[in-house]
DNA sequence: TCTGGGGTCCTAGGACCC
DNA sequence: TCTGGGGTCCTAGGACCC
């Protein structure tokens, strides 16, 4: 059996763990920006806000109805999320962190009746009494059908106790029956309004499909799902590997026409990405930059544009990478159009301890130690103390975070404070 | 006025090889 | 008039996830 352990309303919770007078309050969270809602408590959902809702257009809602909101804290959510997978661990140490809430485990090696209801609620409480966030537990024999069981857990906490243990035949033919077509992990909205169609509305229809079809709408991947549904295995645990793509990419408070602005955000774009590529040892070979204007304004002239440069050798020194991202950045660049977006992707990487050199170009040595100890600098004092001269030139960059709450967990001078009388 | 950010996998088709 | 067969690699774009 697989487990999937799925936080509730993970971001909502956290900002709850601290002030308890949150509690039953309805509650948001805001994406970088304060753009946009990107999570709700259960009292939020009942009011109709949905994901991915404007905030600007939700305010009067927000004020009426006393909804409290914050910007997103993502310091605090990332700890959070820690300490709650540690926990897991300790329960099943087969373990597939698949996101920021949620993790995947595998009792493949616990006995066959092992009681995984009992357990389950075990974990549960013990996550909840330590970390103080709620989870749902579904159990499955397969990673899908985890995921039907973890929703089931999640919508009815009364009759399941947040626990939710799929081994019937009949269970599954239930859940499926109950479950939405586009509920189904995997099936976006393309695939469900294909499958809606020829009258597919819930997850048993799509188990009943031929595969022909199948395989022809939905590929290999949809030809798995259906399995996984009937209840054969067709995905296992995955291992934790190393980033493939590195992106830093920002919607601006408001839009640039220098390109001297655009300079310094691609390049701080390109220092935060490097440093998160040099924390898994990788290196790059080429770096994709780009620009949007704000698509929104449809009463202004359009222009997005990419470039993928490539690097003469493999390199994560951020200031290697920088220069040829600013090289990129002036291909693209056009003057007269009003930014909105910028961004930068790391690509094509490989170990750092497996470049291929090149016969004229070679990197500065000095690079490496130089980078090591800007990063140590910047761990041990803050980050983004020590930068390149072309950052941050003569202004400092704000997002704009009007409802950031304190990083509770990660800094000793925003730590809680308890006063006794 | 205001609208997020960061990823993965798969496939088709082009370019190229012998 | 008629023009083979078998393969790999790369990329862009689509679809999905949180």
């Amino acid at each position: 059996m697989y487990g999937l352990v799925d936080c509730n309303n993970f971001y909502a919770s956290c900002e709850r763990v601290f002030n308890p007078a949150l509690n039953n309050k309805p509650l948001v969270v805001l994406s970088n920006n304060d753009g946009c809602v990107i999570a709700r408590s259960n009292e939020a959902k009942a009011m109709g806000i949905p994901m991915g809702a404007p905030a600007f257009e939700f305010e009067e809602l927000f004020v009426k109805h006393d909804v409290k909101v914050f910007s997103a804290n993502f310091a605090l959510y990332g700890d959070m999320s820690s300490r709650v997978m540690d926990l897991l661990k300790g329960y099943c140490p087969e373990i597939e962190i698949y996101s920021i809430d949620e993790a995947f485990l595998d009792f493949k090696s616990f006995t066959k009746n092992y009681d995984l209801k009992a357990y389950g609620e075990k974990m549960a409480y013990h996550v909840r009494k330590a970390t103080g966030i709620p989870v749902s537990v579904g159990f499955a024999p397969t990673k899908a059908l985890a995921k039907v069981a973890n929703r089931i857990a999640k919508k009815y906490p009364e009759q399941t106790k947040g626990v939710f243990v799929m081994d019937t035949l009949e269970k599954r033919i239930k859940a499926l029956k109950w479950l939405k077509i586009e509920d189904v992990w995997g099936v976006g909205r393309q695939h469900a309004k294909r499958l809606n169609a020829i009258g597919v509305v819930n997850a048993y229809d799509f188990t009943e499909l031929n595969d022909q079809w199948v395989k022809k709408n939905m590929a290999i991947v949809g030809v798995r799902l259906q399995k996984e549904l009937k209840g054969i295995e067709t995905l296992g645990l995955e291992e934790k590997a190393p980033k493939k793509n590195i992106a830093t990419t920002r919607s601006f408070d408001r839009s640039y026409t220098n390109i001297s602005d655009l300079q310094e955000r691609v390049s701080t774009f390109v220092v935060i990405s490097a440093e998160k590529l040099r924390r898994q040892n990788s290196c790059c070979n080429a770096v994709m930059v780009f620009l949007n204007t704000n698509f929104f304004r449809t009463d202004q002239p359009q222009y997005n544009k990419s470039i993928v440069v490539r690097l003469p050798y493999a390199t994560n020194s951020s200031i290697d990478i920088t220069k040829y991202a600013l090289q990129g950045l002036e291909i693209i660049f056009k003057p007269g159009y009003q930014y909105k977006k910028a961004g930068v992707m790391l690509l094509d990487f490989c170990n750092e301890n497996e470049i291929q050199h090149t016969l004229f170009e070679a990197p500065n040595p000095q690079h490496k130690i130089l980078m090591r100890t800007v990063d140590k600098l910047n761990a041990a004092i803050g980050q983004q103390k020590v930068k390149l001269a072309i950052q941050d030139k003569d202004r400092v960059w704000k997002m704009k975070q009007e409802k950031l709450s304190r990083r509770f967990t990660t800094k000793l001078n925003e730590v809680i404070e308890v006063c006794c009388e």
